[in-house]
DNA sequence: CATATCAATGAATACGATTCATAAGTCTCT
DNA sequence: AGAGACTTATGAATCGTATTCATTGATATG
């Protein structure tokens, strides 16, 4: 088909991203590239239509009325590439197996769930499964076959092994409204000191406000544990405690009153999620768009969490 | 959107030109580039999905199942876009006007009125005609403002008049199934020579086969005239004389051997179309976008045309 | 008013798509 | 069978252009 147009893919893939997060620095991130190329995509895309396609609104963009139309193509024609590469990825080998996922982090269930969902769809033929149950040494699971992706923060370098960048994230403390601490903006380690700190129930390793903040400046405050985040957030309301969690789940609670956030450190303390499979696992199509999908859907549903750069490979 | 995908729109239009030509040579004229790039595009993709995309086949190649699915992709997608980019052209400036459209070469009629159709849906607001009756200066035509395009296969020069080349196309020698002439493989000037010729009713200049091949070697046969090409057929048909029409229109008459065709000259007699505008309407959007399709709608339903490269601007 | 963060822009750069040159395969015709 | 006219495939060279870099001007925030 003949076409005048200088419309590629890229472009269509940065306007998803400017619409989704209302800014060209942001969306750059999305799509790995820098801010002044996406300037430049943009200035070409509205030269070459002789109209504007974004426009400024104060520190951020917004899109135009044009701009809606490119973005609502764009969504279409992604989404309409993902499923065809879906059924390539099917006619090529290594199309069915299993899916079996650790959890480190609890609170990963609230984007995965929904992500689980679809993909249950997209992928009838592949076994899909949460293996339950604290594991000390979650990698050993992949090499010994007991789990083929382990969900988690720490990128420990170990042969074999591969680790998918998801995103960054903040953990923010979380207070009971009235608690004295919410007078100050941003919290320091010795603010924790004679506070009980509420935590999923797993080893102080693998509780980052502990292990880097905490620890290194010698607070040890008490600790009570739950299982579930609407539990944890259930106890610091009720002012047992003070809690350190994900940004992205707090949002809600936090506009209605319910709890406080505030930023730990003056830089803010931040943790990356990565996937991790064995290298032979990560070549199998269906764990690859596993990966694409969760991308997209927490970038999508999860406010506040940073892009990282894929891998090199 | 995040995608690990080397996908970009230039792969969709090559694989739909592939599914259309079923050759890559062919198909890289199509989109005006070399066979070497598509070759090298087909094998990127190909390493990209683990998928055979084409399957050579004697000569020429053909599409595998996974070719298939992109090729459907492909076929949505630049529709998709093609429709949004109409959109978008609307709402710029000179979305509405006219095309009021003459034509110097009768044969146009068989693609151009399906085109006109399509254009009529997708373009309510502009006010689409044809200017009927013959004119001796078709571009004249264009500067009083009594058209605004002229179809014809000569490209004269002229101030403020632009040509945008449409395709290539054979001129063939049509005769009767039992012509004496059949035998010849190939006709040349002279066997013209005590022929009718039969034509469409329009100046001898404005005829390839005389103002290129007879004309330069002496012959002048007979004239004979007739509207339509039907006409024309069946005057050939019945034996009253020679004709010299398009390769396109022809096909389904000589299956049928209700006619035959022959080759004019060891080369084949070529002409070019093109169509002709105001350098100012050719900037209309509505303009560009006719132009697009009609290209589209002839290298889909004509066969043995010849793409032209687009005029340097 | 200083600081931080944003988008815009021109010039330099680097990457990769395309071309070039060539080889190897396929069909047709004599 | 062999010549010729077609194809497609491939590695190396080239060229175009998308991206980055470096900088500026805007906009918000404390």
């Amino acid at each position: 088909m003949t076409s005048l147009s200088l419309l590629e893919l890229r472009h269509l893939r940065t306007l998803a991203a400017l619409d989704e997060t209302g800014s060209v620095s942001r969306a750059a991130k999305r799509v790995h590239l820098t801010q002044s190329a996406l300037s430049h995509q943009i200035k070409v895309l509205q030269n070459h239509y002789g109209l504007p396609i974004v426009r400024r609104q104060g520190q951020n963009i917004e899109l135009t009325e044009a701009g809606k139309h490119l973005v609502t193509l764009a969504r279409r024609v992604l989404e309409e590439i993902q499923a065809t590469e879906r059924n390539l990825a099917k006619m090529s080998e290594h199309a069915s197996g299993s899916l079996r996922i650790v959890l480190e982090c609890h609170t990963c269930f609230d984007w995965l769930m929904p992500l689980m969902d679809a993909f249950r769809q997209n992928w009838p033929e592949v076994e899909l499964d949460l293996v339950s149950g604290f594991h000390s040494d979650p990698i050993q699971l992949l090499e010994e076959g007991g789990a083929d992706v382990v969900i988690g923060s720490e990128q420990v370098e170990r042969r074999g092994i591969v680790h998918h960048p998801l995103f960054r994230f903040e953990i923010l403390a979380v207070l009971a409204p009235e608690h004295p601490l919410r007078a100050k903006k941003i919290l320091h380690a010795r603010d924790f000191d004679g506070e009980t700190l509420i935590t999923y129930p797993v080893p102080e390793e693998r509780i980052d406000l502990i292990r880097n903040v905490l620890k290194p400046a010698g607070v040890q405050p008490e600790r009570r544990t739950a299982e579930l985040t609407v539990a944890i957030l259930q106890l610091v309301a009720s002012r047992r405690g003070i809690a350190a969690l994900p940004s992205w789940g707090l949002k809600n609670y936090v506009e209605h009153d319910y709890v406080t956030a505030r930023r730990i450190g003056s830089q803010g303390l931040w943790s990356d999620l990565y996937a991790s499979t064995l290298a032979e696992t990560a070549a199998r199509p269906y764990l690859r768009d596993f990966l694409v999908t969760a991308r997209n859907t927490c970038f999508a549903t999860l406010d506040g969490i940073i892009p990282l750069e894929p891998a090199e490979q």
